[in-house]
RNA sequence: GGCGGCAUAGCCAAGUGGUAAGGCAGCGGUCUGCAAAACCGUUAUACCCCGGUUCAAAUCCGGGUGCCGCCUCCA
């Protein structure tokens, strides 16, 4: 399989460095407040990376730290009147509510920053001893320049970031460049002993830290959102390899960002969606469609219209499964496969994680298995069981189409808020009058359900309903 | 100023050398009492513009235009 690779700025074909085994580290949250969309994004893209070499066959060891201190959540914590721990309990707590609800596989290690002082400590005395970090009053700070591959990961190199000039000044770093490791703690700060006096960790040195300890000194896999090539990842490689002295990740991934209404998303503009409000409105499902519909690379946008797509999409199929189930034993052993859609499904999850592809190969299935259908469906009884089976793998690996279609139609209707008994009255009256022939009564009730909010459609035999 | 990315039909979006997936919307049809759903057909002589390489380019190379991101906390 080919992945996009950041560091090499191009797609290589992906063989782990252990055969069979994949280490993959993913930069989690900052917990000082509720998770956005784009965390949500990120963190179903890398669960379909995680998915799809599961399915490969590979052991995956996912990690996916969370950075439990820090500077915003001891202001938030400052703010609140709070203790920053319980601030980053709390968050943490939210974020796995917000993303259990999304569908997004637990990683394999979820370690907290705070969890790893030791090991934070022990590495940052190991840069400290190489020369590759100094002690300035209790900070600790990484010296860039020693380092020379430096910018290697981002494409840039310092003379050219020099010209920029927005580069902070800080007295006590010897080159504008250089990143805090350690940082002495100010009274009524979170603080931990260590050889440079009390402090707390920088932000950079917990992801090698913590990195190394779950999965050693070089990972198959480090992904995260691309706002993270610079400076954190390029830090982190600066530190770990500095330290370790060999490679630190062999393939770079990094998300895209969401879009809201064409605008970046963010707290100065005070468009930011939460997974909370989306999810309030929302099938968890339909999110996930509607950000596996674009390359995670891309930038995507978010809007009620292509919400309401998204919804739409996903309706089609679930529509479509309902439809087999209905028609044919989907539990008898699939007879034969489905055509070449599993081959192509799987070519498109090869191909640098090809959601969009692959949905299209799924969007293909169903139509097949709808035309088989509408033409005989005991005849194709074998192939539509394949289909079926097929579309539900590829929902494995996409965390889509997981519930069974009757449940996911009545999950709709209860929250569209509509009275389905009052309906069922309604469409039994209708039904009268057209058995009567009495078609204006029956229109007239068909629109009057419409304005509620109620589509009807009558199949032979029966009436079903739908929130429009 | 430096670095990087993107530009495909009305909209969303795959496709990275061999002649344009898929979704939504539209139009024509089948089905239906009429609709809805589903299906069939149709909808880009063509992929921002200009050059070049090639038997062949949306796909590679050069130049241009436009948009976006990073360089400060950020998924």
């Amino acid at each position: 399989m080919q992945i996009y690779n950041t560091l090499t700025r191009r797609k290589e074909t992906f063989t782990p460095a252990e055969p069979g085994k994949v280490r993959m580290y993913v930069c989690g949250p900052t917990v000082y407040d509720a998770a956005h969309m784009g965390h949500a994004r990120s963190a179903v893209v890398f669960d379909v990376v995680y998915r799809h070499l599961m399915s490969k066959g590979f052991q995956v060891t996912y990690v996916r730290n969370f950075t439990d201190v820090d500077d915003k959540i001891i202001r938030r914590a400052r703010d609140l009147g709070r203790d920053y721990s319980e601030i980053a309990g709390r968050y943490i707590r939210e974020f796995h509510e917000d993303m259990d609800a999304l569908g997004v596989l637990r990683p394999t290690h979820e370690p907290r920053a705070t969890e790893h002082i030791g090991d934070i400590i022990e590495l940052i005395k190991v840069l400290v001893d190489k020369g590759n970090a100094y002690v300035a009053g209790g900070d600790v700070y990484f010296r860039v320049r020693a380092f020379p591959d430096y910018g290697k990961l981002s494409g840039r190199n310092l003379e050219d970031m020099e010209a920029g000039a927005r580069v902070e000044v800080d007295e006590k770093k010897q080159d504008p460049f250089d990143f805090a490791l350690w940082k002495a703690s100010k009274p009524d700060e979170p603080k931990w002993d260590s050889p440079w006096g009390p402090g707390r960790p920088g932000w950079h040195i917990e992801c090698s830290a913590m990195g190394r300890a779950h999965l050693g000194e070089t990972f198959d896999i480090h992904g995260g959102g691309k706002d993270l090539i610079f400076p954190h990842h390029e830090n982190e490689i600066a530190q770990s390899e500095a330290a370790f002295g060999r490679p630190f990740a062999r393939f770079w991934i990094h998300n895209g960002f969401v879009n809201i209404d064409q605008e970046k998303m963010s707290k100065s503009l005070g468009n930011f969606r939460t997974v909370r409000e989306v999810l309030a409105g929302h099938h968890p499902e339909a999110i996930r469609m509607f950000l596996l519909s674009k390359h995670y690379r891309s930038p995507v946008d978010f809007s009620a219209d292509a919400m309401s797509e998204a919804s739409g999409a996903l309706e089609r199929v679930y529509s479509c499964l309902l439809r087999i189930r209905e028609s044919v034993d989907v539990e008898v052993p699939a007879g034969r496969d489905a055509g070449d859609f599993q081959d192509r499904f799987i070519q498109a999850m090869d191909d640098d994680f090809n959601t969009a592809g692959a949905l299209g190969v799924v969007f293909e299935a169903v139509r097949h298995a709808n035309r088989l259908l509408d033409q005989d469906p005991a005849a194709h009884a074998a192939e539509l069981a394949s289909i079926h089976a097929l579309i539900r793998r590829a929902g494995g690996e996409l965390g889509m189409f997981t519930l069974p279609p009757a449940d996911f139609f009545h999950a709709a209707k209860k929250a569209a808020g509509l009275d389905p008994e009052e309906i069922e009255r309604l469409i039994q009256k209708r039904n009268a009058a057209r058995k009567a022939k009495d078609f204006a009564t029956a229109d007239a009730i068909r629109d009057q359900l419409k304005e509620q909010g109620v589509i009807l459609e009558d199949a032979p035999g029966k009436t079903t309903w739908k929130p429009a």
